[in-house]
RNA sequence: GGGUCUGUAGCUCAGUUGGUUAGAGCGCACGAUUCACAUUCGUGAGGUCAGAGGUUCAACUCCUCUCAGGCCCACCA
């Protein structure tokens, strides 16, 4: 045990000890080693998307490992179950820039067979690296059960769960106005659009008797409604009229509506409507039964709607009506000064444009979905979980916010014009091509099933075209829960691990996901998809700002645990920071828990290379000295603490809790004490069972916040009853449960304030640290303790001081002194007493107040009248030592 | 516009059912250091807990308002 490096080295450890834990099996709950019956505890893995390597965001996965190696000590069956999710739109982007960079093509140059071999490739790919970063952070997942969005066992459930849906009327075809990237060349769900502000000329037209504004000419040319409010005067005599104005191409006739739609406020107060392109227009035109065309296609240029300026992008269609319009004089003025929000791709930032196209819809508001005996909408089931909390949202803040969106959630789009991702099971008949075939109008119904149709169910043509769509990342995602445990079948792992016990993510997707999985599993399983979601905050840099490439603050985790060690990460990660709220990260703070890493390494060194054999000490030795009791009951006490705190979630300040005991308790006290101690109890000497039951007890508690070095230092004990600490019993307060008298543990606290209060003396008055001073008086509770007063005051006991003493503390005194100027001890410590007479009065006058001794509770009386106590006792000493330096 | 969070020592943050003369880490200053650890040890200086009211015997903690920042949602011709 001699040869143990002076300072921890993580790199030489962290491998090994990986290997040892994926060869034990223990990861996977089939192979850990527990009673049959025992209570299992699952958590599915947030799949990252194979897009990119993990980032710091990612290495909050912490949280997860730190809840399973609690939850396996805890002797559950424990599943942390790992996967990855193919996001569709990101993915395919990527990948198709990648191709165009390198060889100047297209995806549609390259096919969708050709596009889906590269994707497939590139993810295999960056598939293996996450792996390979998810092992490094020592995160206890069971690789066995594995799994991807797009395994054709999921893709399967996905199709099952469409077709079912269909059936059941959740799904639907629509045409629908939706966002659409004209650069992505797909739809966009509401949650992927971002807007961004921007300035741009705001146009006013003449439009027959009207003044109409807007930012966009290019969608007015087919305009052929004005929406007025119904309230507003100055337009009542038009209401319901039609009027014949001059326009872009040529006459045309337009019809006045009134509907509160417009505001009065607002520009003109008038305002023409453009059904296809814009999400308030769609619905007005929808409730007049306006015709609703699109000006505008996917490929961003006008349509053939517009006559003969089809084909011109929106940019030229801008300029060329504005021009048109000015040589009419129908322009009336242009605001340059305007700034508005425009609506962009959150992928490629690319403006979104709203246009009409046929999608696939769920129906959020459809009463179907059977939930504990009674049919409701998937809506009211999603807010039903939450309120009745079957599902606990932790900081429950957020509920507030998901119900808001819940409430105001609207059908979802679910169909994107990617190739790829899950593919849409529906089919179409083309049947008219084969000889002798009547294509029937029926045929234009879509065949929704999960395998491919042989003939057209209506007119049995063979020739059927599978919809070239596939479905929003975020459909299979909603599935995640349960997909992952085999469903549809009904299998063993669904039994047993479904529901899941905690999702743990990042707050930014409450709605993309969770809300989703929320939807989709009670629907599918009846069953919610977990009982607890636990958000944590976003990692921001120093300054609380976001982690970005353009900023260069990016921190990546590899690198952090590459120099500082694995578990200086997890603990970094882990700590100054609370259930939702922002972390804030930084090279500093991590060298911070390398420090701490290495003090725990040197404490385990000092144990093990103290005692004679390093074993695994399991029931507590007999406690022989005063220190003895008092750490234990620190022991005993961040036990239960740390307990208590971990069911709460609150696993900042359980690190917080054990970082104390560790460092504060342990180091610096216990064992400079056991140092001074040890030799003289000669039959401990050597084996120190005392120390060995401590770091037991500390290795345990460790483990699922640094795992590395505690499974390291487990692995040195001879007898440990499991191979493995990560399959430890996790200690309870029955572990340190002690009976010791309670006048030890003041002893100790006793002997640490006049060990401190010389300490100070010594520091604030300069004595050269080789002087040894004097301490005469009553030992009061420390009694019996000198001898360690003595060692870590460097103070001589005496009956009878020589020369000038100086009062410290609990009517002790220190003497000896040479060449020390008394001066400013003399005005400090008038100043403490001033002070502290300020304190007595407070006291004594909130004792005097009847108020306050009829109401507050009894114990609180009692700990203000010790107060008080106390501060008299200290106002004597204090006076005392006044005269002595007069 | 609607919602929500944050504002505590120079910096980053704790402080969970209201009861300490308000805490930690880092940084800073001073002092130590062959004996587990300089990735160390000891000591110290720093805060009217954003501001103003209110409830209470008692408020950093609860309520109202104001100020300053962040985030989410909705987006207006």
């Amino acid at each position: 045990m001699n040869d143990l490096p002076k300072a921890y080295d993580p790199k030489n450890v962290e491998d090994d000890i990986s290997r040892a834990w994926e060869a034990s099996g223990y990861f996977n709950p089939d192979t850990l080693p527990i009673p049959k019956n025992a209570e299992a505890f699952s958590i599915v893995l947030p799949p990252p998307t194979v897009t990119s390597t993990l980032h710091l965001g990612h290495a909050m996965y912490v949280i997860e490992d730190v809840m399973i190696r609690h939850a396996r000590m805890q002797g559950k069956r424990t599943l942390w179950l790992p996967g990855m999710d193919h996001a569709a739109i990101a993915t395919q982007n990527k990948v198709e820039r990648i191709v165009w960079d390198k060889e100047k093509k297209t995806r549609h140059d390259l096919g969708r067979e050709e596009l889906i071999r590269r994707i497939d490739a590139f993810v295999a790919d960056s598939r293996s690296t996450i792996t390979n970063q998810l092992k490094k952070m020592g995160f206890s997942l069971d690789w066995s059960r594995e799994r991807f969005t797009l395994d054709p066992a999921i893709s399967r459930a996905v199709q099952k769960m469409f077709v079912d849906m269909h059936t059941d009327g959740l799904i639907y075809r629509g045409s629908r106005i939706v966002n659409w990237c004209p650069r992505c060349q797909s739809t966009l769900a509401d949650d992927e659009v971002e807007y961004k502000e921007e300035r741009t000329p705001f146009y006013y037209f003449k439009y027959g008797p009207f003044s109409i504004a807007t930012v966009r000419p290019e969608t007015k040319i087919g305009d052929k409604v004005v929406i007025v409010h119904p309230k507003d005067k100055r337009y009542t005599k038009y209401h319901g009229k039609t009027f014949p104005l001059p326009w872009i191409d040529g006459d045309i006739e337009a019809r006045v509506i009134a509907d509160e739609a417009s505001d009065p406020e607002l520009g003109s107060g008038a305002m023409t409507i453009t059904p296809a392109h814009s999400f308030v227009d769609f619905e007005l035109a929808k409730k007049y039964g306006i015709e609703i065309e699109n000006i505008i296609g996917q490929d961003g240029r006008l349509t053939n709607a517009a006559g003969k300026y089809a084909g011109l992008t929106t940019q030229e269609a801008r300029k060329k009506f504005v021009e048109i319009l000015q040589k009419k004089g129908l322009v009336e003025k242009i605001d340059e000064n305007y700034t508005h929000n425009l609506t962009v791709c959150y992928r490629c930032g690319t403006a979104v444009e709203p246009l009409v196209s046929p999608q696939w819809f769920v129906d959020v508001n459809k009463p179907v979905v059977t939930w504990k005996g009674v049919k409701k909408s998937l809506k009211d089931v999603a807010i039903e979980v939450v309120k009745s909390g079957d599902i606990e949202i932790i900081p429950d803040r957020f509920e507030k916010t998901y119900f808001q969106w819940i409430e105001n959630l609207h059908d979802w789009c679910i169909s994107r014009q990617l190739w790829y991702g899950h593919r849409i099971p529906v089919w179409y008949c083309v049947g008219d091509e084969h000889e002798g075939a009547v294509c029937k109008l029926e045929c234009r119904q879509p065949v929704v099933q999960t395998d491919h149709p042989i003939e057209c169910r209506y007119c049995g043509s063979k020739n059927l075209r599978q919809d070239p769509d596939t479905l929003d990342t975020w459909f299979s995602s909603g599935m995640w829960t349960f997909t992952t445990l085999g469903w549809p079948e009904k299998t063993r792992d669904l039994k047993t691990f479904h529901p899941t016990n905690v999702l743990e993510t990042g707050y930014d997707i409450l709605f993309f996901w969770v809300a989703r999985m929320i939807l989709m599993t009670t629907y599918a399983t009846g069953e919610v998809p977990f009982r607890t979601v636990y958000l944590h905050g976003l990692v921001r840099d120093k300054e609380g700002r976001k982690m970005s490439k353009s900023l260069g603050n990016i921190i990546d985790p590899l690198d952090m645990s590459a120099k500082y060690g694995t578990d200086a990460l997890r603990l970094a990660l882990m700590t100054g920071t609370t259930p939702g709220n922002d972390v804030n990260l930084y090279e500093e703070k991590i060298a911070g828990y390398r420090n701490f890493v290495n003090k725990f390494w040197n404490i385990a060194r000092f144990i093990l290379t103290t005692v004679e054999t390093p074993r695994y000490v399991d029931t507590m030795p007999t406690l022989a000295t005063d220190a003895d009791r008092w750490i234990i009951s620190r022991l005993h006490e961040t036990t239960r603490g740390v307990n208590k705190l971990m069911d709460k979630y609150q696993y900042g300040l359980a690190i917080e809790k054990l970082y104390r005991f560790t460092w504060n308790d342990l180091a610096d006290w216990y064992l400079e004490i056991a140092k001074v101690e040890r030799p003289v109890i000669a039959s401990e000497a050597k084996q120190s069972p005392l120390l060995l039951f401590i770091l037991q007890n500390l290795l345990k508690l460790w483990h699922p916040y640094a795992p590395f070095i505690t499974e390291h230092v487990y692995q040195m004990l001879n007898g440990h009853p499991k191979n493995m600490l990560m399959i430890e019993t996790w200690p309870n307060e029955k572990t340190t449960q002690t009976t010791f008298a309670h006048e030890s543990e003041r002893a100790i606290l006793a002997m640490q304030d006049i060990v401190n209060a010389i300490r100070e003396k010594r520091s604030w008055l300069a004595i050269p640290y080789t002087t040894t001073l004097e301490l005469s008086g009553k030992m009061g509770k420390a009694k019996g303790l000198e001898h360690l007063i003595e060692h870590f005051g460097k103070v001589k006991m005496v009956k009878k001081p020589q020369g000038k003493t100086l009062a410290l503390t609990n009517g002790l005194s220190l003497s000896g002194f040479t060449g020390v100027n008394f001066e400013k001890e003399h005005a400090k410590t008038k100043k403490e007493l001033k002070n502290l007479e300020g304190y007595i009065t407070g006291l004594a006058k909130k004792l005097a107040n009847e108020k306050f001794t009829s109401n507050a509770p009894k114990n609180i009386i009692e700990q203000e009248r010790a107060k008080l106590e106390a501060a008299t006792e200290r106002v004597k000493d204090l006076k005392n030592k006044l005269k002595q330096l007069t």
